[in-house]
This record gives structure tokens, C-alpha cells and sequence, in this order.
DNA sequence: CGATCCTGACTGGGCGATCAGTCAGGAGTC
DNA sequence: GACTCCTGACTGATCGCCCAGTCAGGATCG
């Protein structure tokens, strides 16, 4: 256990974070501290929570280990922030765009609002040039867990934007009640799913033809899919 | 790693295994062979692959931790025959009900296809009745992950049965190519994970209405999306 | 007897975490 | 400007723990 007065000296670092004073030209103008989350999520995305080594984690940020205990403290707390970090940057974006979504008058199609729903995630897998979707395998299973820690980050950093969805599911299909629209939502997930955790499972069942590395076609048929199931399930 | 020899002896073994000479009283007539497998089963879901102890297992299984390595060799082998055992109950189970479908004469209806995909799988997770669908959880972290250990572990022991269900849904459909039954079966079971994952999430989004942990009713809904899904893929 | 089942005691290794320090550079002082 | 002082960033060495796996031998039984 770090010592009290460690923990709140990074805690208020954390803020003025991205400031990086006479940037040395070599490194590619990425903190060590952002260096650190980057080889984290790489680590944790191939290994899981238990079997990532933090040591591993400082050799691919090229950082010794011990500093990744003095910026986080602890495993655990780096792996939050980890996730903390890339959950806003995709959930802020869907809330800008279902947002605008529903404030351009008139009631947006169900299919535009379960593309927003989705495009963000996959577009913060694809921006990232080299990451090959490495958050994307850690939220699947961290959503899949029913383990109170993981189920608590999924309540903090998702369960508000997912309440946002539910609600323009019922708005879009007044007929659904809540409960279906809850419903409806979480077979949402679970269908996008199959999409972030990149198995490459329907190449195999389908000798090649499927491909769930190319989100964009992905996405062409997830969207019928789920709007067909909500459209089913509202009877 | 473990002698080659003793490696061999176990392989052996696993055939006549299920013979209890003179069980005793107060074992619940489950050999301790068994106990390991149902306590590795509780283990893992617990706390996945990495996170599972083999100390832990043993304790539960009331055994000496050597006794695991006696039977199994190593961690890795036992998670495979853990996996294997109850794979081969549900699939096995699948299968028949699935022929039995689709030799009644007649096409089956899509319902009734997704039903059976589904049911096996939940009547696993009750049956045994202190488990809590801890094979279920296990299942679904071995599915989603991409490492290459656990989609051999699919491929052996999911991919031939999913084979035939994508038979059965372009019978069912015929306007659905090859791939969209691929798709179709993807998304399926992403849906499906959803309820094997019992998180508690979708009593937290819906102010306890909705409950993951109700199979019947959850399947209730599955089946009608599954299908609305499928049906608005074909076009 | 030998074969099989089973165990306690042990080992080497990798893990997360700790800690005593080094070092660059900003602030304060004269 | 030269000096001291301080602080935040960072590191190498190390600690104690727990892990999977080993092994020699005890127990049981045909």
C-alpha cells in the first residue's frame, strides 16, 4: 500500500498532466505518464488484469517499474485511470452526437441513434494508429465480469451514457416500456460485443468470408440486426 | 512440466473414470477426480485463468493441492478438461434437440432454432444447483477473449455445433446468404451473452426491474430479437 | 506383492510493492 | 551572478509473498 501523502500528490498532478515542458525532440511528444497508460492498455488488452506484469508495462513505455507505482500508486489504480482516460474520450463523444442527434427536430430513426451508439468506440480502435483495438478487448471484458470491481468502473464510466440510450430507444419506439428498452440496450451490447472483442471467430465458421476486422461492414449489419430486434421485441 | 509418463497414466484414466468404487458415506457420491473439475469450474469463473489459484481449488475441492497435478498435470490441461467436460454435456444436448428439430418434418420456425441454441446452455447453468452458472461465466471470458489458447478451446468444442446451427438458420431463411447466417450466429450468441454473463447490470439500469439472473424471462425476449434481427438482415 | 491414489514438504521463480537515493531545475537570498 | 535550498520526476536494488510444479514416500487395495 502507497504511502498517504504519494497517492494525493499524483491525484493532484493529474490535472495539469499534459503540460510537457521542453518536450526533448526524440520522444514523440507523449508524457512518460501517457507512455505509461498506453503500454498499459496494450499489456492488459493481450494478458487481462491478473496476468499483466507491471514489468512488462515499464519495458514497452521504456520506463523503469517503479515509476509506475509513483505516478499510480498501485495495479489497480492504473488500471482505472487506464480505462477512466479512454472512457471519456468515447463517451463524451457519444454524447455529443446523440445529442445532436435528437436536438435536430424531429425523431431521429432508430438506426441513427444505434450508429451513434457504436461509430465512437470503433473510431477511438481505429484512430489509435497501432493499438489494433487493445481498449476495445479490455472494456469486453471487463463489461462481461460480474466481479464488483469491474462492475463498479462499468457503473461510473458507462451506466450514465447508457441511460441516455435507453431513453431515446423509448422515445424512437414509444411502444417498447422501459423494460424492453433496457433490454433492448443490453442485447445492443452484447451484439456490438462480437464486434470489439475481434476474436476472429466468423472468419473461421464462414471459411474467410466474414471478417470482424473491418468494423465499417461490421457495422452495416449490426445496425439492421439490433433495430430489426427492437423492432420485434416491441411487438 | 509434468513427467511424460504421468501425463499418460491420467489420459488413461479419464475413460473409466466415472466408476466409484465403494464411495464413501459422506461423499456426496462425486469422486474427488470430480470435485477437482467442479471446483476448478467455481475457480475460474471466479476469478479467470490467471487469477485462479490451484491452492485455492484444492482447498475447495477438500484435496491436496499435488493431487491436481496428479490428475491434470498442469493448470492449463485442467482448465481444458473443465472446459471440455461441460462443453461436451451442453453440445451433446444441443445437437440432439437441434436433429430432433429439424427431422420432424417441416421447417422448424427461426423461434424454435434459437430456442434450442439457448436452452441447453441455461438448463447447465440451473441444473447444478449450487453453481450459480459459474460455467456459463467461464464460458463467456474463453469466447471473448482472441488469445490464441482459448479460441482453440472454442474451435474444438463450439465450432462444429455453431456449424450446424448456421445450416439451420439459412434452411430456416433461405434468403440469407452464407455470410449474413454467419453474422446472424455471431450475433446470436453475442445477445446470448448477455444473459450467461449475469452481471446485475440491467437491474441497475432499469431500477430492479429487469433481471439478468431470471433466464426463463430473459429468454423470453433473446428469442423475438434474435429472430427480428435475423429476419431484417435477410431483407 | 505391485499398482494406484494420494499427501506434506519443498523449490525456484515471478510478482507487486517499497525505499533510499540521484538528478535537473525553479525559488529565494545575498 | 553565485550560492543554497527545495521539490518533483525518476531509478536500481531489493523485499516478502504467493504461485505452479516436483518429489519421495505413505496409504489402500486387488
Amino acid at each position: 500500500m502507497p504511502s498517504a501523502q504519494r497517492r494525493d500528490r499524483e491525484t493532484d498532478r493529474q490535472t495539469d498532466r499534459q503540460t510537457d515542458r521542453a518536450a526533448p525532440p526524440e520522444a514523440r511528444d507523449v508524457s512518460r505518464f501517457d507512455a505509461i497508460l498506453n503500454a498499459a492498455e496494450q499489456v492488459f488488452a493481450e494478458s487481462g488484469f491478473q496476468g499483466a506484469a507491471l514489468r512488462e508495462i515499464a519495458q514497452r513505455a521504456e520506463v523503469a517499474q517503479a515509476l509506475i507505482h509513483y505516478h499510480f500508486g498501485t495495479k489497480e489504480t492504473l488500471f482505472e485511470r487506464m480505462v477512466a482516460r479512454r472512457s471519456a474520450q468515447i463517451n463524451d463523444r457519444r454524447a455529443l452526437l446523440l445529442d445532436r442527434l435528437l436536438d435536430a427536430g424531429g425523431q431521429p430513426p432508430l438506426e441513427e441513434i444505434v450508429e451513434v451508439l457504436f461509430r465512437p468506440t470503433i473510431e477511438a480502435g481505429l484512430d489509435l494508429a497501432r493499438d489494433g483495438g487493445a481498449f476495445a478487448r479490455v472494456l469486453v471484458s471487463v463489461a462481461n465480469s460480474a466481479d464488483a470491481r469491474n462492475q463498479k468502473l462499468i457503473e461510473t464510466h458507462y451506466d450514465p451514457i447508457a441511460r441516455k440510450f435507453v431513453a431515446a430507444f423509448e422515445q424512437a419506439e414509444p411502444r417498447l416500456g422501459h423494460s424492453d428498452a433496457v433490454w433492448s440496450y443490453m442485447f445492443a451490447i452484447g451484439v456490438g460485443m462480437t464486434m470489439m472483442a475481434k476474436t476472429g471467430r466468423p472468419a473461421r465458421l464462414s471459411d474467410g468470408a466474414c471478417d470482424d476486422g473491418d468494423a465499417e461492414a461490421m457495422l452495416g449489419r449490426i445496425v439492421p440486426f439490433i433495430c430489426g430486434g427492437i423492432r420485434a421485441l416491441r411487438g
